[in-house]
DNA sequence: TAATAACATTAGTGTTATACTAACGTATGG
DNA sequence: CCATACGTTAGTATAACACTAATGTTATTA
């Protein structure tokens, strides 16, 4: 057990799930890529990933952004999160776009222990409603 | 059907729920029993209420702080949400006091109507974990 | 090779929310 | 009349967010 000090902002916990999500191969992304995604000029995504940086979640060298290993997983956690509470809407009859904003707004906010049981207490669904993994990756 | 504009940060959250839950009988309470409350210097529990106010949520005259009709609605809008994300937590096997901590991080981000909806999936429990009830007041 | 296009980065502003201390005003009860 | 209690202002500070305009840097391409 680490420190109870994962604490991101909503921004940093977009930008973070934009690196996860598209990161393909383990190439990283360009900061206009993550400007664009973000909908953000560059100044403000890179005030945003030298935030995520100093957090030692993402390093920056030339413009080519990847996630660190603690980065990584800190997204995963979110993810996982993210699509429990998503489940949980969508199964009391919320539709997916607004469960998936809904989550959005507080997959950063809840432990991944305390999602854990959650999904418990939910019938341990095995995907998301769009169909992605809970809880590996 | 008004605006979707009912947004609050965390603080100006913390303020109306402890207006909403010291008020008795309608008696306004002293801006530095809020100070005290959040745990704050009055200064800074007098911007918190000066926000509330610009957003019509309360009223402040003379170190006396009432929330209005529209903050006792919001206040009582975000104890649904909280006792139905608690009663959740709880349900999952969290300890009633996180489920209140944690609750309190989300249950201002969450819109009521979402929050009647789960509460359906969670089998309507008719009180939180504290015992208060869900769903009127 | 020199010019240009594409991108990152810096510099400079501005806003909002939060929080503090210190100073000042005001009112009330001794 | 004065001390106490309280609110309020003024002034400072920080963090996050977001922008424009200017400046570097790199790489392509003409």
């Amino acid at each position: 057990m680490v420190g109870v000090a994962n604490s991101v902002t909503k921004r940093e916990r977009d930008c973070l799930v934009n690196l996860k999500e598209k990161t393909r191969a383990g190439f990283p992304l360009r900061l206009h890529e993550i400007a664009d995604a973000m909908e953000v000029k560059p100044p403000t995504a890179l005030g945003i990933v030298r935030r995520l940086a100093s957090k030692g979640y993402a390093e920056s060298k030339g413009g080519m952004v990847i996630l660190t290993e603690s980065g990584s997983a800190r997204a995963r956690s979110i993810l996982l999160v993210h699509r429990t509470f998503e489940s949980l809407f969508c199964q009391s009859g919320i539709s997916s776009s607004i469960a998936c904003r809904e989550a959005g707004e507080i997959d950063f906010l809840i432990p991944e222990k305390n999602a854990r049981l959650i999904l418990k207490r939910i019938d341990s669904p095995k995907v998301c409603p769009h169909g992605k993994p809970i809880g590996d990756a």
